[in-house]
DNA sequence: TCCTTATTGAAAAACCGTTGCCTGATTGCC
DNA sequence: GGCAATCAGGCAACGGTTTTTCAATAAGGA
């Protein structure tokens, strides 16, 4: 067991008897070493114990391989298959993550930014449904690719990933309609992220088809949002049969709240949700959602970047991801009680 | 705007008609600077959007501050919480949180010790159940300071984490006792992690004290395990009247399992789970279950790694953190219909 | 007025790999 | 046998900061 302070490329190259660019050529691939003097070089690293030093190893290249990812809250459940795929799909392409959250706090999504320059990211995804425009732009004029959600168009570094709800809500909606459904109510997320509004045009637009808009409630997307949906539903004259979620926390919460008032789903009432985390299938009743599809999310957004790297020639791209109808036990032809209540 | 490459810090003090060492001085606060030359560096570095290198900034310190977090997978719903408090904390203290995650895969959980090593971590907090004990000692090798999870006695340079399941355990077990249940039931998860056979043990010990001994079926902790375990213990003569499950995951699995075929949470039997996901609280019924306290094991294990790296006199320490009982709605006062089926 | 002592800033040597260019040696071909 | 081509490896110049050492200037005291 050496004593000394950590190993160095010097340390390798002298103990084999040749010089640092060989090791370091033997340790590349950027250039033929003999299979002998590899031999040597390799056993000299594994008797020394030596690790090359990342960050001299960035600075003399000029770049690194870290590519950035930006999401708002770790604990949304949205966010961790999201978070897998993109990692896996780095790590098959020789890059490794570096990830990032703002906790929605301008000061940490600030310092997020400036962190992927900082280390040289040549590329970051930022997948968080609200960016303060400002940013759009920063990461741009540092010659970083970047790929954002839902967020304007593609320029010469910039791309896209853009959700189409419109199959998975027409999915939703036709399904409600054919089982007798004609009353909707649509617990819509706050108006000020673009994927909240896109969700209630798509939603609108699909109703419109069957010559009928739904009652839209826009309530805050979390727990409290659900049960203050359900105490204003409640006070209808005409209650709606079928109620949309703008997320599956949402319409968890709205499932639990017209329990609470002896109204049960999916017997009185269907309760639609969107996101499909994982434990949608695991509530009671397991929960019909209109699923976007997050892992995709996650390998897309890395396979842009990766082509927009590889590919310098190409501008930004947009890229649509679909949603998807997925018909679990929260959905049901529309109750006659409620029915014959009209 | 613009056109050429990427500022330095050469760039900026030339502007400014200074050295680089004036300019270094003056953004890290090593040294005095006068007032009247700080501002022109800083009113510089604004005008050319300048940010610093962290890769040769972190060489000439031969340090870096990224604090290591590794885990196994993501989309268990135990760490985003970990990692967020994780986080926060790192960031107050200075410092920035470089996560990997393993997937269970020897491959990359190799990769992970490697990439904390080469990117000069000076600590890195391991909160996977499961170690090769072989990676155990290559961080202190490294000069590395590390806190691990359940994972033998502290070294010098190695602190450890132990979950006590005792509190929380026997006031589920009391709490269970006193409602009337006599026959227990423990889903326990494989018996090759450290936590789960401590789970066991600590269920064990609380029964015995009521010289009462658990059925015990040692199931995998998902949902599938849930199924099999519910299967098995309807083929009982005298079927238990509390089910303990090693997380919440498999509890949810085995309320559905037990709804499957007409016996209901809580008023047939109580099923207890263990950790407190978020979703615990609302599942139907809401889910009593053993919290295990995430958020403070990753402030906790940063705030260990942070201590250790500024008192170096201070050897490993062994820190333990408590569990206890949320009460919800599945458990119960025994069911009479049970009772008098023995 | 001269000397001592703070201040402030500059110069230069690290930090540890990478990579373009060059040298010597070996092989292949006519 | 001579010339070109190929191959293996070495040299040295970076890359962008930090940090130590040293010089210059200004302020203060006797």
């Amino acid at each position: 067991m050496s004593v000394g302070s950590i190993p160095k490329m010097k340390d390798v190259a002298d103990r084999c008897g040749v010089s640092e660019s060989t090791v370091s050529h033997a340790l590349n691939g950027t250039k033929k070493v003999a299979a002998k003097t590899r031999e040597k070089i390799e056993k000299a690293i594994a008797d020394l114990n030596y690790h090359r030093d990342s960050d001299a190893r960035r600075l003399a290249r000029g770049k690194s391989n870290f590519l950035g990812l930006i999401i708002s809250d770790i604990e949304n459940p949205f966010y961790p298959g999201l978070i897998k795929a993109f990692e896996t799909a780095a790590i098959e392409a020789g890059y490794e993550m570096l990830l990032c959250t703002t906790n929605y706090d301008p000061e940490r999504t600030k310092s997020a930014f400036r962190k992927m320059i900082e280390n040289k990211s040549p590329g970051v995804a930022v997948m968080t449904s609200r960016v303060d425009p400002k940013m759009v732009h920063y990461l741009a004029e540092q010659g970083i690719v970047s790929v954002f959600l839902d967020s304007g168009k593609p320029s010469p570094l910039k791309s896209n990933l853009r959700m189409d709800y419109t199959k998975g809500v027409r999915g939703a909606i036709n399904y409600l309609y054919n089982l007798g459904h004609r009353d909707f109510a649509l617990v819509a997320g706050p108006q000020n992220r673009a994927s909240h509004v896109a969700y209630k045009k798509a939603v609108e637009q699909a109703l419109k088809d069957w010559k009928l808009t739904p009652r839209v409630l826009e309530e805050n997307n979390n727990v409290e949002g659900g049960v203050q949906a359900v105490t204003v539903l409640l006070t209808e004259k005409r209650r709606p049969t079928a109620v949309l979620c703008s997320n599956d926390l949402t319409a968890m919460s709205v499932i639990r709240s017209f329990a609470k008032f002896g109204i049960r789903v999916p017997e009185d009432v269907s309760v639609v949700g969107a996101d499909d985390i994982p434990f949608a299938a695991l509530t009671q009743p397991p929960l019909t959602t209109i699923r976007i599809p997050r892992e995709q999310l996650g390998s897309v957004a890395l396979q842009i970047l990766h082509e927009m790297l590889t590919k310098p020639a190409k501008t930004g791209t947009e890229s649509i991801l679909e949603t998807e109808l997925v018909i679990r036990e929260s959905t049901a032809m529309v109750s006659l009680k409620l029915d014959s209540n009209r």
